[in-house]
DNA sequence: TTGGGCATCCAAAGCGCTTTGAAATAGATT
DNA sequence: AATCTATTTCAAAGCGCTTTGGATGCCCAA
């Protein structure tokens, strides 16, 4: 069923079908009535294609997510993320096209989904420390919010973000106050912005408590479950090894956990950790007193945000890009505990 | 830059142009180098929208990932499948476009893709037992592959599966082989129908060596890591314990070994374990011996061939739908040993 | 009766592409 | 030189929608 076909069917013409369906005034609410019931009755829904090419507007936000070649890394956070923009784009009519794409491609992605006209605006993943995708998507004059900042960026440009720095720097107190001294940080990929700040939170704790900046303590990667594990069986095994651990993700945090254990020893007693949750529907910190103490903020919900200050980018650009950081809360669990005397 | 400006640029007609770019034959390869130079050189991309419109093709491939409003679950494997998939349309000039929708409202979905024209095909996440989308989509008349099978189907249809009831009838196999007789599952919801088949193939052993089945010895929920922490703690502490444990998913896994060791037990030697292993890029189960023993399967594999096989059926739709059967590796890891006698 | 003002409705153009049916050109055959 | 056959190119229609710029009635005031 097309326009065509329907508006034979009431005998009317397109133009007046097309008026009644989309809300027009110059229609009278009798016909606009007729019409929506055949719609309804026909189940016609207008073409995308047909219409997009009629207005000009795509109808669609695309995600772009790149997988390096180095690491073939799928993020897992990505799920959830994608879960809440996706809520918000069908609540607007929009689709949402996925892009996965090695690194090395990625410019020509953004170049041809601009050409070929195929979305009205992009969000950017896991931005990097100094991110080319920022002022490429200017260049070519793509709209886009960035999930996370890139410290590097000299122009501005619309990003949601988490308060990393702040979070780590909470979470590296709270940690100090239970009277812990040495404490380790199993962070994400350093070349990532978050990476960047959560590490800048946390050195700002031991700086405000005067504790030295120990690299031992220090390890950053591709946060597995097996990198949380090695690393800190590894710290551990110091000669003045780590109270207390904070780490990136809940996933290398179930390592941590596990090589904790397997020493014998007890987390939350024996060694204390707080790590970040992004609250994946998967990987549930839950009951009554959470396991994990945690820096927590949904990247579902973030997801939503985002994808509806896209839309509203897009609704009516502005001249000022806009942008919302989100506070963390710190959920205090059974992982922490003051520092054991010795 | 588009087809119009682009043919009066090189003093061609649309149709010439439109031809050299395309690959017909009725264009000399002369000036067929030239357009292709031209288009290099000006960034010229067609419009997905106008060309769907003119070929009746949508050049999109749908994906309709079902969030129950129960247990607002994002599937962990589904960033990996998407991945695979994604390399294959790609590859083929498709777009994946998503849709995360609730299970009420699936159905609408499905057919607004259908009538919108805004794919050419989708693939079905996460079949149930007797899944009501084969018959609707078969109904409507738009292809599809399914990721899994579904037992109560009554027509025929696409699809691509893990040979899940064999994976768990040899893993099953295995451990009985090693002595082990108190076998439990750990297992994901019941309706789904992967869950069904791989109970299928551990009961198929049990059968096999005339072991009793014991609904003690059996849980099924979502697999997430408490679900296989809680599981194991509570059976672990049955007046007969089991002395091995199977589980759907690596996430569980790791709950279960940590219900293990937090028991002061040792995994492989005091209970042994095997998990399935969708290959999961941010869940390695790697190193020289593995970690788990394993029926493994790669997820993002499966991703790319199902894509392909969907891509196939669209470009000359076959009376009979294709389906692929993969077998699932059994790696044999650190996770197993003999049963422990006592 | 005339004409102005509203409320409705419509024909046709246009969005950017593909594809049909035909024309122009060049080379081969008689 | 005339005819025929490929080869190469083109004009125009059509895909399903929106939107512009009228038309058509109808009612009321003059």
């Amino acid at each position: 069923m097309n326009l065509k076909q329907l508006s034979k069917n009431l005998g009317l013409s397109q133009t007046t079908v097309s008026r009644a369906l989309n809300g027009y005034p110059e229609v009278s609410e009798a016909t606009r009535l007729r019409v929506r019931q055949a719609a309804e009755q026909f189940n016609y829904h207008p073409s995308t294609r047909a219409k997009g090419l009629a207005t000009g507007k795509a109808l669609a936000i695309g995600h772009v997510i790149p997988i390096s070649t180095k690491h073939e890394m799928v993020n897992p956070i990505f799920g959830d993320f994608i879960a809440g923009a996706g809520e918000a784009y069908s609540r607007n009519g929009y689709e949402m096209i996925l892009s996965i794409v090695d690194d090395a491609s990625e410019e020509a992605i953004y170049r041809g989904l601009k050409s070929r006209r195929a979305v009205d605006g992009v969000v950017v993943h896991g931005p990097t420390l100094d991110d080319p995708r920022i002022p490429l998507l200017n260049s070519i004059d793509l709209p886009f919010v960035v999930h996370g900042r890139s410290s590097g960026a000299t122009s501005p440009y619309a990003w949601l973000d988490v308060n990393n720095t702040r979070a780590f720097h909470r979470a590296a107190s709270f940690l100090y106050d239970l009277g812990h001294r040495r404490i380790a940080l199993i962070n994400g990929l350093e070349s990532m912005d978050f990476a960047h700040r959560r590490r800048a939170g946390y050195e700002a704790t031991l700086h405000d408590n005067a504790i030295p900046i120990d690299p031992a303590l220090m390890r950053s990667g591709e946060m597995t479950e097996e990198f949380g594990y090695q690393s800190t069986r590894d710290m551990l095994a110091l000669k003045n090894p780590p109270t207390a651990i904070m780490t990136s993700s809940m996933i290398s945090a179930l390592g941590v956990r596990r090589a904790i254990e397997s020493l014998g020893l007890v987390m939350g007693r024996d060694v204390s950790v707080v790590t970040h949750d992004d609250a994946l529907s998967y990987l549930r910190n839950g009951g009554d007193i959470p396991i994990y103490t945690s820096t927590r903020s949904s990247v579902r919900d973030a997801g939503r945000q985002l994808a509806e200050m896209l839309l509203a980018e897009i609704a009516n650009p502005t001249e000022q890009p806009q942008t919302r950081l989100l506070e963390a809360e710190l959920m205090v669990g059974q992982s922490t505990g003051p520092a054991p005397t010795r």
